[in-house]
DNA sequence: CACATTAGTGAACACTTGTACACATCAGTA
DNA sequence: TACTGATGTGTACAAGTGTTCACTAATGTG
């Protein structure tokens, strides 16, 4: 008969949400996946789908909730390798850029979230950058690099900021995973994008 | 029998485009849209589709051509609009959000684009963004208002410009059409991104 | 140990999908 | 006027889709 076998708890489920992010890894849009289709990649039978969610919106949601923890691990490392303020803009794209080479499919599903059909993927996404702007603000406040700005005007400064990252990101998958000159490329781009807006940060008057 | 109507050559092939647009602005993904779903939508039998397109990616390309002329467009209306340089950020803004609201449709499809699954699509909205930023580059060298900066970094400026104007996009296309004060919020925003730039584009020094 | 729960399977359903083929109608041209 | 090419229609089919149902094996709890 067939053998059954007993798999650890929430592992179908990790295989099925692994699934869908190879298929978006492999150029494919979440969007346009059907069940079958991740099922088939997970080596599960299409019914298994039903135990773990509900439709693919669903799947897309909890891919989200994981993308929040790469984000978080990804600044985390940044907190602690950046050290001396004069290398923060570069040490911090290059995290960045790495961590987007080694979770590409992760990303992927985050760019094309942002434009997605899933209003509930869409918004999830927008409040994991938003979280992310925050926590960049707050940065920044700390290691006294934005005293003369008030608090709307340096969320403003933050939003740009990530927001410029995030585009970045477009370009990062965009390009072939080894591509290195191109790589560099993005990189010194984005960096450059960075230092013009804290120009304009540091030159930049707080109106009452 | 059925009537066989002879509509004007190109009308079939405008009604189908129009259709992936209409889907599109209903909120669906183009990736998800099938040749079968548009010719219903679009009130036309699924065979006549390959009179004019390949495949569904083949249609993209064609309305990413479609697109092109909607953004130039817009640019010869705020280039006659713009008169005073002081005004240029505000006004230009204003421009931009009335045309992503008059052509909702399209502009959504641009935004999808940036991360879908087509490369050729993908690659053709870049070109376009490209276009767009020299032109805005032109016109900066025009009206005298960028002379310290080297070329290269005429045109970093433009390029983040126009990135932080497409992705506002994503917020304008995310509130209702007809929510005003949303809407206010998003220019405001925008506008106040633009200015932090070109405050940095100001105090930028070029190195050689 | 018995038993409810959970997480897997396979077969079946009613639709939808992309694509192919043969045919019909018009527009323009020789 | 007769031919040709472009554009439309209808039918057909094999393959793929989402979802339901009844069934089964392992797990954890009383």
């Amino acid at each position: 008969m067939a053998e059954r076998k007993r798999p650890k708890p929430g592992e179908t489920r990790e295989k099925l949400m692994n699934a869908a992010l190879t298929l978006v890894g492999k150029g494919r849009h979440f969007a346009s996946l059907g069940i079958r289709e991740v099922t088939r990649q997970a080596g599960v039978v299409p019914t298994s789908f039903y135990r773990h969610f509900r439709n693919m919106d669903d799947l897309g949601l909890q891919l989200v909730d994981e993308l929040g923890l790469v984000l978080r691990r990804m600044m985390r490392e940044a907190r602690a390798n950046v050290l001396q303020a004069d290398k923060l803009i570069d040490e911090s794209v290059g995290i960045f850029i790495t961590h987007a080479q080694n979770n590409r499919a992760f990303f992927m599903f985050m760019a094309q979230g942002l434009a997605g059909e899933s209003r509930a993927v869409q918004e999830g996404i927008r409040s994991e950058m938003r979280f992310f702007a925050s926590e960049l603000a707050n940065d920044l406040r700390r290691l006294k690099l934005a005293d003369h700005l008030s608090d709307a005007d340096l969320d403003l400064t933050c939003d740009l900021v990530v927001r410029s990252v995030a585009f970045s990101l477009t370009d990062i998958l965009t390009i072939s995973p080894d591509d290195e000159y191109q790589e560099e490329q993005v990189r010194k781009r984005t960096a450059r994008f960075l230092q013009l807006i804290f120009v304009g940060a540091a030159n930049w008057k707080s109106q009452p």
